[in-house]
DNA sequence: AATTTTATCGCAACAATGTTGCAATTGATA
DNA sequence: TATCAATTGCAACATTGTTGCGATAAAATT
């Protein structure tokens, strides 16, 4: 495989994932890095990062494609198979690193990755009683 | 609320979905339809069709949305929260009706709505060992 | 059956998101 | 410092989805 590079735009990206607790959009990015490149720069950057395991992406059932850093402190093989919360009210992701959902499948199917995404109301917005 | 009429291309849309086993997307649907309506129409009807009911939403992990009929057969309350199966392979969506998830959520969260899709190979891939 | 009402349609135009090719740039290494 | 290849910027394009509006056609009413 290929070495990747530390540049000046990915060193950026990375420190506004470590900034943000929730998970940012490619616009999102594109907004705080106040042209520090190319649209296209951000995309691919993103694409490299999934690859080499150091943000995951997540998709939306909204639509919506966002990302964030992985935390890989605990486990030696990482797997994204986490779930993650989707507020309704506010529009953040965050990741539930904990919560893991058990289910049963009908034989015959090969599972490898899964996807959970919860949606609602996140503490915060669940305390601004809307 | 406002009726909803049966129009030639609605009907058509439904036929199509009557004779698929799996999700289909918006493209999927208008190559069926052969030129029977505009692309325009197949977004209008399908967002009718989900209002209605009659089809649900499906988002992908690649981003990809697609759209299912509903069983509605053993349910009063309809819920859409049955697992889907995302195939690697022949990227087939199927609707795993009995599959639901059972998990363990923070307090102070307010789940509404869930989703789980599964990813891997479908029977008849994993049947072809590839 | 003709008329009326209004949901639906087609078209054009637009917006958002993502991709690709290629020449120029720049990080890492020798 | 010179070299090599990963990365970038730019332009162009593809896909997906949305909106406004005049025209069309279901369905209800007369």
């Amino acid at each position: 495989m290929k070495a990747t590079r530390n540049t000046t735009a990915k060193t950026a990206v990375l420190e506004i994932f470590e900034k943000s607790k929730t998970a940012l959009s490619h616009s999102e990015i594109q907004k705080q890095l106040n042209d520090v490149c190319d649209r296209v720069t951000i995309y691919r950057i993103l694409d490299r990062l999934v690859n080499d395991d150091i943000v995951h992406k997540i998709s939306n059932l909204d639509g919506t494609v966002k990302y964030a850093k992985c935390n890989h402190s605990n486990q030696r093989v990482h797997i994204h198979n986490h779930a993650h919360f989707s507020c309704e009210n506010c529009h953040e992701i965050t990741c539930l690193e904990n919560v893991k959902p058990s289910y049963i499948m009908p034989h015959n199917y090969k599972v490898k990755e899964i996807n959970f995404t919860l949606s609602g109301l996140c503490p915060n917005c669940l305390n601004s009683n809307i």
